[in-house]
DNA sequence: AATCCACAGGAAGATTAGGATA
DNA sequence: TATCCTAATCTTCCTGTGGATT
């Protein structure tokens, strides 16, 4: 019997002694905070002069930040943030941040109530037991935790500015009501000051809004552009020193990462991953440096990746058309029209006791595949022979039935016999 | 030029699921 | 808990159509 310990260090060692690659990869993630923000800095001002006023103990203007995905706002108002606390315990003023982000926290009562135990916490080695964390997690009614909030602001004093990062789906989980009584608090604080600031990737958000919330939340609004390919250089560049050995990055790789991305709405995180995503290919491959080769890979990677995320997520009949059309790929035909398919997913369909839908309805979800980019469609004219949808696959298609099979109402379609049904097929309708 | 295949895809109504509300 | 509302899903019915064949 061998030792597990042996074996398994075994296993684990020789992928962690040759590391000619990273320095701390770490670095690339996305939750990972830089010091510096490249190409920031207007917007970071722009936030540093809003606030200021907190120091001298006014209360700021409530902020609206816009910007796509990756374009650093949850990172600039950190990082604003932070300075301000210090800037604050410097000059003896009170001045705090709450970070929340309104994806997980999302309805009007995890607001407050995580807003409260944020303020408890800082207070809590000040005056170490007087005030405990008195919000429960559950129960209360709203409005009694918004008087427990008012009270420990007025308690606390100084200004506190709540950032509610992805605002946007707040507002579409709950309404605006959180916002409202938000807006509204400065009124009813007698010895302290709260100020707002929002940040959303969506534009349309606003339209949801009461006008009086909005008015009052946008008193200040800020927008974060994309960056473009050479400020992805800049970023990747800044973030490559720390994450990889000296040389481990080829001449070429940054640019082309950073052009990638660039393409792709500007995203940084994307940036990030994708040259994250390179270094771990070259990792795994045990090279000495990371390619443009590696890139190209990555790339693929990262889409059939979301591809099969994204399959993963569709509806059984969905699936279930996929894999029809899986089938007819297993009898050699590359290319099918939306008649055969709707004939084979009509045949299978019973035999998982799934309902069948009608060709009408197959059509509508063969185009979604499509505007997907699972598959490829194209309307074509066969003269006396009709006019149909021809689609096609470009992707792998084994990671494909790999994903559709592993959803459980189709699992009996495991080991179908292609051949029988392809006899049956050819003598009832094909071709 | 007329015909006609094999569908595409619009319109509108029916059904269903989920969620709010009383 | 029953009931109502809404959005999403699905069906029925329909008109439209490019071009090989007649």
């Amino acid at each position: 019997m061998p030792e597990p310990e042996d074996t398994s260090t075994g296993l684990f060692i020789k992928y962690l002694s040759n590391n000619r690659i990273f320095r701390d990869r770490e670095v690339l993630r996305h939750s990972y905070r830089p010091q510096i923000l490249p190409h920031r800095q207007p917007q970071i001002d722009n936030v540093a002069s809003i606030l200021a006023p907190s120091l001298r103990n006014e209360t700021p203007s409530n902020i609206l930040i816009y910007g796509k995905t990756g374009t650093g706002k949850t990172a600039s108002v950190r990082y604003v943030g932070s300075e301000l606390e210090k800037a604050s315990s410097k000059m003896g003023t009170t001045c705090r941040i709450v970070h929340l982000n309104c994806e997980v926290i999302d309805t009007q009562y995890r607001v407050l109530a995580q807003i409260a135990k944020c303020i408890d916490d800082g207070i809590d080695d000040a005056a170490s037991d007087k005030t405990k964390s008195h919000i429960p997690m559950t129960g209360w009614p709203t409005d009694q935790v918004y008087a427990e909030l008012k009270n420990q602001l007025d308690a606390g004093g100084g200004v506190l500015v709540i950032v509610l990062d992805e605002i946007d789906k707040l507002v579409k989980k709950s309404g605006d009501d959180t916002l409202y009584n938000l807006t509204r608090i400065n009124s009813d604080l007698k010895n302290s000051k709260v100020s707002i600031i929002g940040i959303s990737n969506d534009l349309s958000f606003k339209d949801f809004l009461d006008p009086r919330v909005l008015s009052s939340l946008s008193e200040e609004e800020i927008v974060f552009p994309p960056y473009n390919a050479p400020q992805l250089v800049d970023i990747l560049t800044q973030r490559a020193t720390g994450a990889f050995l000296d040389g481990a990055i080829a001449e070429g790789v940054i640019p082309l990462c950073a052009a990638l991305a660039a393409q792709e709405h500007g995203d940084a995180r994307r940036a990030l991953d994708l040259l994250r995503i390179s270094g771990e290919l070259a990792d795994r491959d045990e090279s000495r440096q990371v390619s443009e080769e590696h890139v190209k890979q990555a790339q693929a990677k990262i889409e059939t990746d979301s591809m099969i995320e994204c399959i993963a997520t569709l509806p059984t009949q969905s699936k279930l058309i996929l894999f029809s059309m899986l089938t007819l790929e297993q009898m050699d035909q590359n290319i099918f029209t939306s008649g055969e398919v709707s004939r084979v997913y009509q045949d299978i369909a019973p035999s998982i006791q799934l309902d069948i839908l009608t060709h009408r309805r197959i059509t509508d979800l063969i185009s979604e595949l499509n505007m997907l980019g699972v598959i490829n469609t194209r309307v074509v004219s066969r003269g006396r022979y009709g006019r149909t949808k021809e689609m096609w696959f470009d992707a792998n298609t084994n990671k494909i039935r790999e994903v559709v099979l592993k959803d459980p109402r189709l699992n009996g379609l495991k080991d179908l016999d292609i051949n029988q049904m392809e006899a049956k097929w050819l003598k009832t309708w094909f071709r």
